[in-house]
DNA sequence: ATTCTAACA
DNA sequence: TGTTAGGA
């Protein structure tokens, strides 16, 4: 009932949706690391399919991929869950991330609030 | 056919 | 980013 355990670049490709070239990209940037073949292949093992599913979803976050990194390193695959795994600190650097974010939405929110106040003392448009 | 690296218009 | 060259 198991598939292939192992998958050269294309295979990986099509079974995540992401292009051969954001894989090696992936690869460059430390998010994965696929064995090589006697020939220089690259080899994904089969658990590469669900990590670049978490790498998606980091990168989703807005995180940088060196951040990713680190928390790849720090995370244990059970089931698709991504389980905390002796790394004091990650789960609370994603906090004040997490709050870094809601801070900006709120200077954003501000100032789209400052701008509909601008635009609404002035004077309308009639253009033609 | 597929993948690899490197480099270019 | 794409694409192409030149290999294995």
């Amino acid at each position: 009932m198991d598939a292939e355990s192992h998958m050269r670049i294309g295979a990986l490709s099509r079974r995540t949706g992401v292009s051969e070239w954001l894989l090696r990209y992936y690869e460059e940037q430390g998010l994965l690391h696929p064995q090589r073949r006697p020939n220089g292949y690259r080899q994904y093992r089969d658990s590469d399919v669900a990590a670049v599913g978490h790498i998606r979803a980091l990168l989703a976050a807005g995180l940088p991929t060196a951040v990713i990194a680190q928390v790849l390193g720090c995370v244990h695959d059970v089931g698709g869950r991504l389980v905390p795994e002796a790394c004091p600190g990650m789960v609370d650097h994603l906090s004040r991330e997490r709050a870094r974010i809601a801070d900006t939405i709120a200077h954003l929110g501000a100032a789209q609030r400052a701008l509909d106040d601008l635009l609404a003392a002035l004077p309308s448009t009639a253009d033609t």
